[in-house]
DNA sequence: TTGCTCCTCACGTCACGTGAGGTGGC
DNA sequence: TTGCTCCTCACGTCACGTGAGGTGGC
């Protein structure tokens, strides 16, 4: 019963501190928990009873996600109060990764089914085959070459008998927002083939997938409602670049009340959630 | 204004896509994005505007600490479902992320400052001068054997005019628990000298931190409030190997009413918290 | 010509885990 | 003698970051 009985080899410490074999010849290596003695010849790591406490504060530490420097640290802190400030300093840590990791799941829920205050609706839209006309426009000119370039293509349309086959809409480059000027094009859903003329040509918009929101009211007041989309559709959804669409559901030619106008702003997004 | 004129340099694309240019070729090399084009000569990478949208994505989903692979494997499934069903697995990853982040951080809180409810009191015990009696004992006689130890004890203390600094108390080794059968002792605080006789010795308890609960009623229900204790110390503080400590307040010697006896259970812990 | 950008290695980070290849103890 | 334990390299993991050393483009 001499201090040789007290001894343990790695193994027995391992199993005694549920540290694996590995993790201890680690925390030897890096100075963090070194053996009460090393056999000389074989290399034998020997450790005593008494190290099985400290052993177990390190796992539990680690099991609290302390990295081992500041095990260390806390292990050889003279007194309680820096013993304490370590903690509190990991705690802040964990806290903030805390935070992140919840924020993260709750994010993942959104994308996977958007809460319902979001009023964010996810809509696939097809190849849609169009009657278009696409000019570089000014910002603060696009309301009203909209107006007339939509004009011009109703007006093609009627001259020809045909009808369009569903509310007309607009395509905004990101060039638009980002330097106020850019490319737009005005357009109206069209199957049929008519003869172009001026400057409308028949064309088919791409397939894409869209956040939509719904505007109320003339276009003036458009830039808060995409601020709103804007930051709805970073938070609940996965925006991708490419160009804005709208759709102008209610417009100038259906009512002269601008209160009662409507519009669609689609925002491009990676598609995730209901289907 | 050709196809060339939207390919963006490393540098652009970064600062379009916020991800390093480091993040970037990472990126090509792992064949997660790859460039739209790879100058032969200079090995220049160039992006296509159209791939803004694919790396905002990858670093939303980074953002959200989806793993390279998962991240890859999402852009390619075929379709909303298997879209779906990798983002619900990384839900469940982050949901257990989360869940053990918020653990950690209420064990933290709690090795700082333990909750009310958890009535562990943590208490230092400085060196303590005795008179104590030490022998093997096994676990159902232990009782006994320490209520004629203490009486002996209290004996020798009386016969020479002394009187105890304290209320006499016990000290278990880890074997009394683990082997049911090990070494006990018995000791009166005491620091007069007094002259050792029979099975008596003076001796000096070394300091220790304690983790401290009482035990009301007789010993017989002491095995609950170890359990108690042992399952308090593991959740509220850092444990560690040592021998247990008893502190006997109130005691056959005391009363006869064995329900007012009152027994204090000192465990060993890496001492955290107030102070 | 001078910065600025871009390139490719090669190594570091963090806390171990995973072999490979070999030896000691009962 | 046979397993079992123990040893030391050396490398892998994960998602990049940090230089070193050199070149291309305006």
């Amino acid at each position: 019963m001499g201090p040789m009985a007290s001894y343990l080899s790695i193994g027995d410490f391992s199993r005694a501190t549920h540290l694996t074999v590995k993790t201890l010849r680690h925390y030897h290596q890096s100075g963090l928990l070194e053996p009460a003695a090393v056999d000389r010849a074989t290399g034998y790591r020997r450790y005593e009873v008494e190290q099985i406490g400290t052993a177990r504060v390190i796992r539990r530490l680690r099991e609290l996600d302390m990295p081992l420097e500041e095990v260390r640290a806390l292990l050889i802190a003279p007194d309680l109060a820096a013993r304490n400030d370590r903690l509190t300093a990991h705690l802040a840590r964990m806290e903030a990764e805390s935070a992140r990791a919840q924020a993260a799941v709750e994010a993942l829920r959104d994308l996977l089914a958007p809460a319902a205050e979001a009023e964010l609706e996810l809509r696939g839209v097809p190849d849609t085959p169009v009657l278009a006309i696409t000019e570089t426009v000014a910002a603060e000119d696009a309301c009203l070459w909209l107006q007339g370039a939509l004009g011009e293509l109703h007006g093609l349309l009627a001259a020809q008998g045909a009808t369009p086959d569903g509310p007309p809409g607009g395509v905004y480059g990101d060039d638009f927002f980002a330097e106020h000027r850019g490319s737009v094009t005005a357009y109206l859903p069209c199957a049929t083939p008519v003869r172009p003329l001026g400057r409308a040509t028949p064309g088919t918009l791409p397939a894409v997938d869209l956040a939509v929101i719904v505007h109320a009211g003339p276009p003036v007041d458009t830039a808060r409602t995409y601020g709103v989309l804007a930051t709805h559709v970073a938070r609940h959804a996965l925006p991708v670049d490419g160009p804005i669409r709208e759709h102008y559901l209610v417009g100038p030619r259906d009512t002269a009340d601008s209160t009662r106008w409507r519009t669609e702003i689609g925002w491009p997004v990676f598609r995730t959630g209901a289907a």
